[in-house]
DNA sequence: TATATTATTGACAGCGCTGTCAGACAGCGC
DNA sequence: GCGCTGTCTGACAGCGCTGTCAATAATATA
C-alpha cells in the first residue's frame, strides 16, 4: 500500500511528529532536518491520509452546501446551478473540499451530518422566513452560512440578494419608459406559503411599488416552467389587455411570458416589454436578450464559501451579513411603452 | 461533546463492539441486547463519527465528481450542469457523500485524491482520447468511471453519448427534410486538438455525414458563446448564401445561429433550419425551441454514480460501457427545405 | 566553566471506530 | 457427565495521524 508517515519516518530517521511538522509546515523544524524529510517523502511518494488527520486534529477541511431542488431534473433548478460552482471554486481555493447535497433533509439527517463530522461548515440555500435548518444548527454549535435569510438574523452571517427592492426597482425602469400597466408573475404561491424569503420578499416589493408608483396590481403566482408561466400570462393579458409590460422573477417566467406575448400576437419589446428580475448569463440565450435585475449568483455562492471558511478558520466569527444591491442590466426586451398607450387616461384599455 | 460508541457500550452494559454490531446491522446479535443498545443510542442521540468509521474500515462512503470547467461562470458550463445534479442524486440514493471539484488537476493533484481516501472513487468528465488520468487512476488502482471515453477503453467502465452517430443523425432528418446545403457548427478547434472525445468525435460524425450524403462540407469550429458563434455562421453564410439549415452542437452556438439568420433577415424555421445536438431541456427556453438531439445530462450522471457505487461494492468488478444511443426530439426550429432552393440544381445558390 | 535559555526533537497516548479472534454459554446426542 | 456444535459477546490491537509534554542539543549568559 501506499507509504505512511511512520515509513517516512524509519526512512529519514526521524520521529512522525518531526515528518508530522515538515508536512503542516509547522515551525521549530531545523532546515536540515526539514530538507531531508522532504526528501524522503518525494522519493516515496507520500501523501497524508486525509481520513487520518481528520480524525487526530478535528478538522475536516471540507464544507457541505445543501441546495434542496424539489425535482433535480427540472430546468428551473439549473439557472441558479452557477451558486453550487461558486460555493465549488471557493472551497477550492482554500483548499477545501466541496460536498453537495441535493436532497431533501430531515431534522435527523441534519443532526446527523453535523455529528458525523463530515464536513466541518454548511452553506444552506432555500432559506425560509422561519427556518428550522437554523435553529437545529444553531442549537448544535455548527457553523453554517445561509444564502438567503431568514425574518431575524441575530447573529447569523447571510448573503442574499435585496429582491423586495430589485421588484421596486423593476417597477421603477418600467415607469421611467412610461408604461402604467405593469403585470407581475412571480414565484408559485406554494414557496410564499412555506415562507421562502425570496418569494415572500419578492411579493412584498411588489406591494411597495404598487403603492410607491400607484399602480394596478396585476400580477400571477406561477409555478417555474414556460408552459405554466404561458398561461398565467395568458389569462393576465386576457382580463388586462392594456397590459404593456411584465416583470417576472425567473427567467422560465420570462419566457412563457415571451410565448404568450407571441401567441397574441404581440411583440418584445416594441408591443409589450419584459423585465427579468434575478438571473444570469442566461438571459443572453433567450431571444431577444432579456433585460434585467442581476443575480450574480456565482459569485454569491463565491463569497459564502469565502465567508463560512473564515468563520472556521477565526476562533471567535463574528457574524457577516452581505445583502446584494439590486442591478439592472439593460439588454433588449425592454423599450418605452407604446405611444397609443400612453396617450391614452390612466387604466384605459389599450386595445 | 457527542456521545461516542463508548458511551452507549457503558451506558448499555455491553461492549464496543457489540454496539458497532449494532449500528452496522451485523448478524449475530440477540433481539434482547439489539433493543436495549438501540434503547440507549436513542437515548443518548448518538450519531456514529464518520471520519473514524472511515479510518477503521477504510470505506470512506463518499465519490467526487471531477468536472473542470475552463471557465466556471461560463454560459457555456451551465447548461452541462444537469450532470452535476444527477450524480448527486445518485450518491445520496446509496447514502454516498457527494464531492465535487471544479479546478483543473495536476497529476500531483490527482495522486494526492487517490491516496488521501478522501472519496472512494472517482467520476472524470471531459475526457480526452487519450487522458492522463485515466492512466494515472489505472496505475494506482483507484475505482473510477467517465462520463465520455478514450480511444482505447478496454477494462474501463464508461457512459458517453454516441456523438458521431447524434450529428450523422442530425443530418439524416434534415436530409429527409429536403435540405441540401447544411452548415455544420462544431466546439472549439482548440478542444479538438486537445482531444476532448466529443470534438473529435463530432466532427467524424461530420465527416461521415458528408460523405455519406454527399453534401459539401460546410462548418466553423466556434467557441462556445452566442457572440462566436453569430459571426461564425455570418462568416458561413457570407460564403454559401445557399446553406438552408445548420446543426450545432451547443444551444449557445444555435441561439448565436438564430441571431444571425435574425441579422441577414432570415426566419427561423421557414427560411432556415436549426438542428442541435446534445441538449437539454433548456432548448425549450429558446424560441423558437429548438428541434434536437437530446443528451439526457441527468439521467447520465445518475447512471454514472450507480455504476461507480456498484463497482465499489462488487468484489471484483466487471467493466461497464454504456453507449447512450442519439435520441432526435422534434420541436420548432427545423422545417422541409425551402421550396425554391429545392427546385434549384444541387449546389446552386438560393439567393 | 557552570548555568540559563532557547531551539529542536521524540515518546506516547489518544481521536472513534472496526476487524480479528478467542471466550462464554446454551443446547444437543451419547 | 462428556464432547460437540452453534450462537452470542467482549478484549484488544490497530487504522494513520496529531497534541502534549518531556527530553535533548545548541546556544547564550554570567
Amino acid at each position: 500500500m501506499s507509504p505512511t508517515l511512520k515509513d517516512v519516518a524509519k526512512q529519514a530517521g526521524v520521529s512522525m511528529k518531526t515528518v508530522s511538522r515538515v508536512v503542516n509546515e509547522e515551525e521549530g523544524v531545523s532546515d536540515k532536518t526539514r530538507q531531508r524529510v522532504l526528501r524522503v517523502i518525494e522519493e516515496l511518494g507520500y501523501v497524508p491520509h486525509i481520513q487520518a488527520q481528520r480524525l487526530a486534529s478535528g478538522r475536516a477541511c471540507s464544507i457541505m452546501l445543501h441546495y434542496p431542488l424539489s425535482d433535480p431534473s427540472l430546468l428551473s433548478n439549473l439557472i441558479e446551478m452557477n451558486f453550487i460552482t461558486g460555493v465549488a471554486l471557493g472551497a477550492a481555493e482554500e483548499e477545501y473540499y466541496f460536498g453537495l447535497m441535493t436532497g431533501p433533509l430531515t431534522s435527523g439527517g441534519l443532526r446527523k451530518l453535523c455529528r458525523s463530522a463530515q464536513a466541518d461548515g454548511l452553506i444552506i440555500m432555500q432559506i425560509a422566513m422561519q427556518d428550522w435548518r437554523v435553529e437545529l444548527l444553531r442549537e448544535n454549535d455548527y457553523p453554517f452560512v445561509m444564502i438567503g435569510r431568514c425574518e431575524n438574523n441575530d447573529g447569523l452571517s447571510f448573503i442574499d440578494l435585496d429582491f423586495e427592492n430589485a421588484v421596486v426597482e423593476a417597477f421603477a425602469h418600467l415607469i421611467d419608459l412610461g408604461h402604467q400597466q405593469i403585470g407581475f408573475l412571480t414565484f408559485p404561491q406554494e414557496w410564499r406559503v412555506k415562507g421562502i424569503g425570496s418569494a415572500v420578499r419578492a411579493l412584498q416589493g411588489f406591494e411597495s411599488a404598487v403603492t410607491g408608483f400607484n399602480c394596478a396590481p396585476l400580477y400571477r403566482e406561477s409555478d417555474l416552467g414556460v408552459k405554466w408561466a404561458h398561461s398565467a400570462v395568458k389569462s393576465l393579458l386576457e382580463e388586462n389587455p392594456h397590459i404593456t409590460a411584465f416583470v417576472t422573477v425567473h427567467n422560465t417566467l420570462a419566457v412563457g411570458a415571451i410565448t404568450a406575448l407571441q401567441d397574441m400576437n404581440r411583440k418584445v419589446p416594441e408591443d409589450c416589454s419584459i423585465l427579468d428580475v434575478a438571473i444570469g448569463d442566461e438571459s443572453e440565450l433567450v431571444i431577444p436578450p432579456l433585460t434585467g435585475i442581476e443575480w450574480p449568483a456565482h459569485e454569491i455562492g463565491h463569497q459564502a464559501a469565502k465567508m463560512l471558511i473564515q468563520q472556521l478558520r477565526s476562533a471567535n466569527p463574528e457574524p457577516e451579513q452581505i445583502l446584494v444591491p439590486p442591478k439592472l442590466r439593460l439588454r433588449q426586451s425592454t423599450a418605452p411603452a407604446p405611444v397609443d398607450c400612453l396617450e391614452k387616461p390612466f387604466y384605459a384599455s389599450c386595445s
